[in-house]
DNA sequence: ATGACGTCCTGCCTGC
DNA sequence: TGCAGGCAGGACGTCA
């Protein structure tokens, strides 16, 4: 499923070939897959926009519109965005294309029909509604291990569900939270405010060093990801823990554990990811 | 503040 | 072979 890393592949697919290219037209066929304005507004208002650029916060793309929009999509689990020639055939999963004016088309599939766009005004990324509540980027040089320890610390709740809340990080999704913690050695139960220093240091490493990873092998394909051309990632074949249940820890060798945590399968190693007893304050 | 659960969806896998 | 049922899961709403 499309988290940080696979959004940000897509991204810099799209970045390549989008700026500078006029939307002529827009065709929903899913309504459900257009989140605002309305369908007729949403075609409308992107007839004739030129396209200035594609940013990306947490798992939203943001394409940069001439007239001060933005075009916003968020992916969710099996949303896919990207150019294609106009006439090459379209599957029926298609729920919203848009036409360019070079011949391609901009095509928004989405399987499972939980993927979402938006069409919205804003001068900065942050001052987009959907993102509003958004919290910092992973990637940013503002997420530092003293910022984390310190949020880590207010907090008090198990690690994982707090890795898979967008308004504490942006971009963590099931797959890079478990290969996070397992990076770092944290047993996803873990209470946030427990982590000394050290360890969400760790965390912060390993959070960042698993994105980069991803990022560098164009995202994980385990469900239907593609990038912006239709090509398959890389970075599932370097998961460590997600997905591993009974395999060996790469570490220790002993078999990597499924445990269910806030509704979600989590992946991880009874021995390198042990709970540990909160320390004294 | 936190967690549990339902909702949205459909392909895929399992079991009979 | 075919079908029923369960599962997966990001975000959000509701409820405790």
């Amino acid at each position: 499923m499309p988290e940080l890393p696979e959004v940000e592949t897509v991204r810099r697919g799209l970045q390549r070939e989008l700026p500078g290219r006029e939307i002529r037209g827009a065709e929903v066929l899913w309504p459900g897959s257009v989140a605002a304005p309305d369908a007729d507004q949403f075609r409308g208002r992107l007839a004739g926009q030129r396209i200035l650029g594609v940013a990306r916060r947490g798992k939203y793309l943001a394409i940069r519109l001439e007239d001060g929009e933005w075009l916003l999509a968020h992916l969710r689990m099996t949303g896919n965005l990207g150019v294609r020639e106009a006439g090459q055939p379209t599957d029926k999963f298609l729920r919203v294309r848009m036409a360019l004016d070079d011949g391609r088309e901009l095509r928004f599939t989405d399987v499972r029909k939980f993927g979402r766009m938006w069409l919205v005004e804003g001068e900065e990324l942050d001052d987009l509604a959907p993102l509003a509540d958004l919290g910092p980027e992973p990637l940013d040089e503002a997420f530092t291990p003293a910022r984390l320890h310190a949020t880590l610390s207010a907090r008090d709740r198990a690690i994982k569900p707090l890795l898979l809340d967008q308004a504490f990080l942006a971009g963590l999704g099931n797959i890079y939270a478990d290969e996070a913690l397992y990076r770092a050695r944290l047993h996803p139960l873990q209470p946030a405010s427990s982590l000394s220093r050290a360890e969400a240091g760790r965390l912060h490493e390993a959070i960042v060093a698993v994105l980069l990873q991803a990022i560098d092998n164009c995202g994980s394909s385990l469900e239907n990801f593609r990038d912006a051309f239709g090509n398959e990632g890389k970075a599932h074949l370097h998961l460590q823990a997600y997905q591993r249940t009974g395999e060996p820890c790469t570490r220790c060798g002993r078999p990597i554990r499924r445990l269910v945590v806030a509704q979600r399968s989590t992946h991880y190693c009874g021995f390198c990811q042990r709970l540990k007893r909160r320390v004294g304050a």
